[in-house]
DNA sequence: CAAATCCATCACAAATACCGATATTCTCTA
DNA sequence: TAGAGAATATCGGTATTTGTGATGGATTTG
């Protein structure tokens, strides 16, 4: 037998022990007495333990069956979310919702849209996916995300329906120990250029997404925090969102760098949530989306 | 109908996805392939969705199926548990392993042997307290657990069997403003399952890293970072290596929650572990002060 | 002490799940 | 391109499982 236990059972046993009493269970449940005693025992019987003492008048729960009938609670709640699911579809809801955010993005913004998400759909399951510069965009194409939250550089391409939600600004940063903190004015780009610049890429793609290179030297990262580290540590400089950087220079373990004619625009980029245009956002998704729109 | 999900169904459906086609698992399964066909048109009919596509030589599962697949595999992974805890129970452990710690109980050594514990006993429910100094001795003399972690002062009472120990860490940590920090004692299961669960996953194959699981609602995430923000949102509980977060929990950003094998004290003077006389241990009880003893 | 409630057991009936055969569609190979 | 092999849906018959209803013993309640 592949496994006999059955989620009937499981009913049965988590009803009796809910209203205390064969009968009274039977009655919930609309069957008949006798039926869950048979039920019961041969779940016993089965499962090879004692469920319940039966010297008394009323059957009570042995510690077994107390450990039990809580296992039970959350296999039963594990089914119930596999119908949950199963409704939100039948209801027209997206299966799954799967959200790229690029590593840039700051988190805080959107944690109470996302809470208010999973109280408006308790049984959707949703994944992050968050992965170097210009994941998104690609899990977008790849139809293997439904929601980018994601950069759009240098422009919002065309098969990309995206709205603008928050602009991060960028602040040029270098640890105190490094030459560049030590320059006293502005650097030029021949300032910067003898000196490593850390830049995030897309690991696929390394090619693509530099925006911003001024150094001749530089190194690639895919992980914002392994950036840092290196950051931290002097190895280099680079352009950090604020949000990120501005309790380490107040700290004094990063010196905010100035560059002259910084391309970088003054108000910050952009963050777009962005969905494929092929491919419209199913009814949670758009419920984010609105839901984000409202808040930023 | 109460509900007329089968775990069987469930079964069919994994296996099918498992193996790639219907006739398969039935082979797999030692059924008829039309049982197979039949179990899952019924599956599809009670629950209103397509699971399969069946246009082609054989069902490929839609983005619906995939899903509940996924959510079918937790499923069975929680009766897996229930069967679990009955077959312990069968061989002679104890249904669950109640250990009390007292809170100033500092706590190192403690957790190589409860996950030593928890690989010799996986299915063994663990659960932990701590509710005020003294809150052990009075639960071990209540009957309410089996081991005490405690402080004896000013000495070890006659109705009490103690050995003298050491100390443990590793981090199940949650926001300041969530439920679960609101506890005020071991977390079980029980208290864990209504709750998000933040969950580190593998970007291609998120079914893999289902090791640790405790609630049954999570959020997947891809990226450390990106979890600890959400962590710090208040939106979930997860684990962190202590690491990470010591000095977020020092800031008063984060707060360390005590769960089943992840007990979590601080420095202390003389610890025991505890059991009382006439009530001796059970097998696991008795494994795991063995463990301890050894180890310190 | 009587009435009511509770549970286990048993035989019978109903529901349901499985099997085997068949038709159809698709893949793969000669 | 034809034919063999394999996959699935459907259908009727059977077998197994599951629930019913009645009965008797035990306990609580008033």
């Amino acid at each position: 037998m592949i496994g006999s236990l059955t989620l009937d059972q499981l009913r049965v046993l988590v009803t009796i022990a809910d209203v205390g009493s064969f009968s009274a269970a039977g009655r919930k449940l609309g069957r008949v007495q006798s039926a869950i005693s048979q039920t019961i025992s041969t779940l016993e019987d089965i499962q090879g333990v004692s469920l319940f003492e039966r010297s008394g008048y009323r059957p009570i729960l042995t510690d077994t069956g107390r450990v039990l009938v809580e296992q039970a609670r959350l296999v039963l709640a594990s089914a119930a979310r596999f119908e949950g699911v199963a409704k939100g579809v039948r209801m027209g809801l997206e299966p799954e919702l799967v959200i790229a955010i690029d590593p840039l993005v700051p988190s805080a913004p959107f944690i109470e849209s996302l809470s208010a998400l999973s109280l408006a759909f308790p049984n959707l399951p949703v994944s992050f996916s968050t992965e170097g510069l210009g994941g998104s965009l690609r899990r977008l194409r790849n139809d293997s995300t439904a929601i980018g939250i994601c950069l759009l550089l240098p422009a919002v391409p065309d098969d990309i329906t995206a709205y603008p939600l928050l602009r991060v600004r960028m602040q040029a940063v270098v640890a105190p120990g490094h030459p560049l903190a030590r320059l006293g004015r502005a650097a030029t780009q021949i300032d910067l250029e003898p000196h490593v610049q850390l830049v995030l890429s897309d690991p696929i793609d390394p090619g693509s997404a530099n925006f911003g290179l001024a150094s001749v030297r530089f190194w690639r990262f895919v992980d914002l925090g392994r950036r840092l580290d290196f950051l931290l540590g002097g190895f280099g400089w680079c352009r950090m969102p604020e949000h990120l950087v501005s309790t380490l220079i107040r700290d004094g373990r990063l010196v905010p760098l100035c560059i002259e004619n910084d391309p970088t625009p003054e108000e910050g980029l952009t963050i777009y949530a962005a969905h494929t245009r092929n491919r419209p956002l199913g009814q949670a998704g758009q419920w984010l989306l609105d839901d984000l729109r409202r808040r930023l």
